[in-house]
DNA sequence: GCGTAGTGGTGCAGATTTTGCAGCGGTCGT
DNA sequence: ACGACCGCTGCAAAATCTGCACCACTACGC
């Protein structure tokens, strides 16, 4: 779009650190760009940047303003996927932003059973933390973010949520699996491997450590749950994940699941949120009703309750 | 701002109804014009006016986008105003919708209040209907609206309401003004002055005269306020009124009031608003913060209650 | 039935704006 | 002290936009 690249370069220039940075990544010369930023910052009647001896930075004004365009941006986005949809083109894209443990199975379900109804939407999944979710939807770089037990920012609106109670993961020859519910204490007694500390099962664990006696000493720390679940299972390893996160125990899996009593452990909340105020474009919106109508399903199923069918 | 002009000429041809027309009003040949509409669709990928014999008309897509300049101009200007009040000048301006009843004392003795602390801060007052206050908003003519008994949009945000009870205006030697608390069937006995259907009072009058069976049948009908307060007292003449639309009863002015009983007319409420999902520009923000103390206390005050001080 | 006045759209030449090159003065790291 | 990088500025070339004359078309008046 024409009338809106200017505020693109302004973006570059921010990104890059520097005009003549900015300039080589666009395929410009530094004096058009400089040209362009000073005509912009007369306009403006403030400075957007701070000159510095080794480049550029930020001032409050510009960033007031990059928020402005990214918002505009967005919302130019929606307009044409508007366009594009009473077009009779079912077409357009969804930025997701979500927590790991939705990227295994629920994600890639929910996305095909979508792209089945309407081919043309394409799809962006970003694995985002808890933190960073939410800023990816404010900095409007996110249409909307899928976490569990978040920050709760301010700017964020909740659309839906799902209880999901803590399960313990190990090898179906595991001594615990013979139990339908585990106790924390249980689990004590078994090596243990724990996500680190950023993820919300850890907070939750953390949270329960601290109000009971019980100590869980993890052998192995790692931010990837998918290396947690894989790690091998002859030391008879037990790990924590939450269930929308696990594949439906099929009676053949070497992996198998057992809730923690939620006396234990209280079950954590999965978060479908979207940006405050932002009117999302349509192929987002409906995706966001999809997912809605999912989670609810989960809820109502074997998400928040006891043991997996098994 | 340069990159805005295009999306301005849409607006321009919108208003116009043909594209050689807004031509002249934007002085600017029709070939321009039509170069920078046939561009900006073909951008756009849709058309956005439909081509008549006689001129043109907004498309549905074109409807679309005029939506999205208006709100992005507003969001521009309000992060002009924002830049403007961190470079410490407290200057801005503030557009109102209000119904007429807040024209004579409330709206001028707040605009002063607030400009002996901001000079610098312009203002813009207009009368708007309750239908029409809130299609400005929605429009982005008007920052904030304050209106008697609106038709509730869902586009709009409700900032604070305050309960107005209908006061009975009369000559101060009017044999009523006697009583301190009318009743609608007293007042029944006397000619009466009503505004028109489309106003707050009127319309709560109507609700009342159904649900009892006292008719009030107006030997005046008129759409201004002041008109009907003015009207010549000889007739021993009675209008209805919301206290805000009084002056204070200072003991000399020929001109009274007395509430009617709540068992006959329920209070109406007046609503303080702005466009849902919109964040106002700082004065206008400032302003609406005012008004909603202003109201409150009206509130605590005379406002719902029986009597004003006399 | 035909002219007239209005509409949107187009080819081509001139006006206007934007871009790029070369060079200035400055600060930092080596 | 030197080189590398930074933002910024004349001046000429390139690109873009504007305007005139003109076309095809439709509604309206007579």
């Amino acid at each position: 779009m024409k009338h809106l690249e200017t505020l693109d370069f302004i973006e570059a220039i921010n990104r890059a650190g520097s005009i003549r940075g900015a300039a080589d990544t666009l395929s410009l010369t530094s004096t058009a760009l400089n040209r362009r930023l000073l005509a912009l910052e007369e306009e403006l009647g403030a400075p957007i940047f701070e000159r510095l001896p080794r480049g550029v930075r930020l001032s409050p004004a510009g960033e007031l303003l990059i928020q402005h365009i990214r918002s505009q941006r967005a919302d130019l986005e929606r307009v044409r996927s508007q366009i594009a949809d009473l077009k009779g083109e079912r077409r357009g894209h969804v930025s997701v932003a979500c927590s790991q443990a939705l990227l295994p199975y629920f994600m890639p379900r929910e996305i095909n059973a979508y792209r089945a109804e309407h081919p043309r939407v394409t799809f962006e999944v970003n694995l985002r933390d808890r933190y960073r979710a939410e800023r990816a939807l404010v900095a409007h770089q996110a249409d909307i973010a899928l976490v569990f037990e978040p920050v709760r920012l301010a700017d964020v609106q909740v659309l839906a949520t799902v209880p999901q109670q803590v399960h313990a993961v190990m090898a179906r020859n595991h001594p615990l699996a013979a139990k339908p519910v585990l106790r924390l204490s249980d689990v004590a007694g078994y090596p243990i491997g724990l996500p680190s500390e950023e993820f919300g099962v850890r907070y939750l664990l953390d949270i329960a450590m601290r109000r009971s006696s019980i100590q869980l000493t993890p052998d192995i720390v790692s931010d990837s749950f998918e290396f947690l679940r894989c790690y091998p299972g002859p030391e008879m390893m037990v790990t924590l994940q939450i269930p929308i996160g696990l594949p439906p125990d099929d009676g053949r899996d070497p992996i198998v699941s057992r809730p923690i009593d939620r006396r234990d452990v209280p079950a954590g909340l999965l978060y479908l949120a979207q940006m405050r105020g932002r009117t999302l474009p349509v192929a987002a919106a409906n995706f966001a009703r999809q997912l809605t109508r999912s989670l609810e399903r989960t809820a109502a199923g074997d998400g928040a309750e006891g043991p997996r069918a098994s």
